[in-house]
DNA sequence: ACGGCTCTAAAACGAACGCTCTAACCAGTA
DNA sequence: TACTGGTTAGAGCGTTCGTTTTAGAGCCGT
C-alpha cells in the first residue's frame, strides 16, 4: 500500500472508515491521518470536501463488493448455493474485523436520507448494481425475468439486514440462517436445470 | 403531546431524531429544542448524558414497533399474509414521513458498533424481542420450533434490509417484493392449518 | 537560473459538539 | 414569611468539527 498514490490512499482509508463509523461519525482529519496524508492533500484532490471524499469512497466500495458478490455467485452453479457462498464470505469478513466492517453503503445511506447530497445517488447506484449482479445470475440459471428481479431485490435486502443483525449479535448465525432460507426460497421456483 | 411530562417529551423527541439522523448526527441540544425542554431538564432526567437519552429512546422505539409488528401479524390468520400486512404498515410509515423515518434501531446500532456502550445492548434486545414476536406467531401457526426461529431471523432481517432499500429508492416496491417472497417462503413449509 | 506547475504542510477560522455550572422558579409545608 | 426539593433556565467550559488560507517543497521544460 506504500506505493499507492495519495489520492488512492485517501479513498481507501475513507471507504474503510465510512464502513466502520458511518458518514457523520467519520472526520475528514481522521481520514487524512488514516491515509497518511495531510489535510491539504485531501482538499487538493477533493475540492468538494468531505462529501466528495465520501462519494468517491462509496463508489470504490460499491465496485469492490460487486466483485466479491460476482465471484461468490459464480463459484457455484446453483444460485442458492451461490447466495450461501456469498453469505459465508460476508460472515468471514465480519468475523475477521471483529464485527465492525459491515456494509459500506447502509450506514452512509441512512445518515444522509434527509439531505439531497450526491451520497444518496451513489448508494442508490451501488444497490442497483448489486441487484443487477444477482439478477444476471438468476437469469443465467433459468429464472423468469420478473421472478429474477423480485428475487434479487429480496436477496440483496435480506443479506443486508442479516449482516446488520450478525454485527450487533456478534454472530454469523443470522447470515447462515438467512442464506439457508433464501436458498430454499429459490429452490421453490423449481427451475429446470440443464 | 402538550400534556406529556417533560421526561416523556424528551424520550419521544430523541426517538424520532435518532430514527431520522442516527446517534452521532443527533445533538443533545437539538433533542432539547425538539422536545420543547431545556438542556438543564435533559441532564436532570438523564444524568448519563446523551448515551442515556439514546438508550431510553431506543427502548421506547423498540416497544412501539413491537406493538405494530404484533398487531400486523395478528390481523391475518396466515403468517405470510401477516408479514405482508406488516410490510404495508412499514411502507405507509415511510411514505408518510417522506422516506425519512426508518428503523429506529439500525442506524444507531451501526454507528456504535465499535464501542461497548449500552446502546448496543438496547439494540440487541430490540431485535431479539421482534424476532420473538414473529417466532410466536409462527409457532401458533403450526411451524416447528427450529423452522420458526430460523424463519423469524430471516423475516426480521429481510424486512430491515428491504426498508433501507425502500428508503434510499424512495419507493415501497422493495418492501412489497420482499414481503411477497417471504410469504412464498413460508408457504413452502406447507404447515397444516386447522 | 528561471517562472510555472502539482502537491504537501500546518496554522487558524467560526461554528457546533457534549457537558458542567450556578441561579432562579415554583409547588407544598409550617 | 421562610424553607425545601424537584424542576427549569441559560451562560460558559474545553474540544472537535469542516473548511480556508498561506507558505513552502519538489520537479520540469526552457
Amino acid at each position: 500500500m506504500g506505493q499507492a498514490s495519495t489520492r488512492d490512499r485517501i479513498v481507501i482509508a475513507a471507504a474503510r472508515l465510512l464502513q466502520r463509523q458511518g458518514y457523520v461519525g467519520t472526520g475528514i482529519k481522521q481520514i487524512a491521518k488514516e491515509a497518511e496524508a495531510t489535510l491539504g492533500s485531501v482538499y487538493h484532490f477533493f475540492p468538494g470536501g468531505k462529501e466528495a471524499v465520501a462519494v468517491a469512497a462509496i463508489k470504490y466500495s460499491s465496485q469492490e463488493f460487486a466483485a466479491v458478490l460476482r465471484d461468490a455467485l459464480d463459484s457455484e452453479e446453483d444460485p442458492g448455493a451461490g447466495v450461501q457462498a456469498c453469505a459465508r464470505q460476508l460472515a468471514e469478513g465480519l468475523r475477521a474485523s471483529g464485527w465492525t466492517d459491515g456494509c459500506p453503503v447502509t450506514a452512509a445511506a441512512l445518515e444522509t436520507l434527509g439531505t439531497d447530497s450526491e451520497i444518496q445517488q451513489a448508494c442508490v447506484n451501488a444497490l442497483r448494481s448489486w441487484e443487477q449482479t444477482v439478477t444476471d445470475k438468476l437469469l443465467r440459471s433459468g429464472f423468469q425475468a420478473r421472478d429474477a428481479r423480485e428475487l434479487a431485490t429480496t436477496i440483496i435486502g435480506a443479506l443486508e439486514g442479516a449482516e446488520v443483525t450478525a454485527q450487533v449479535n456478534r454472530s454469523e448465525e443470522p447470515l447462515r440462517a438467512t442464506s439457508r432460507q433464501l436458498a430454499r426460497l429459490m429452490d421453490s421456483y423449481g427451475v429446470s436445470r440443464s
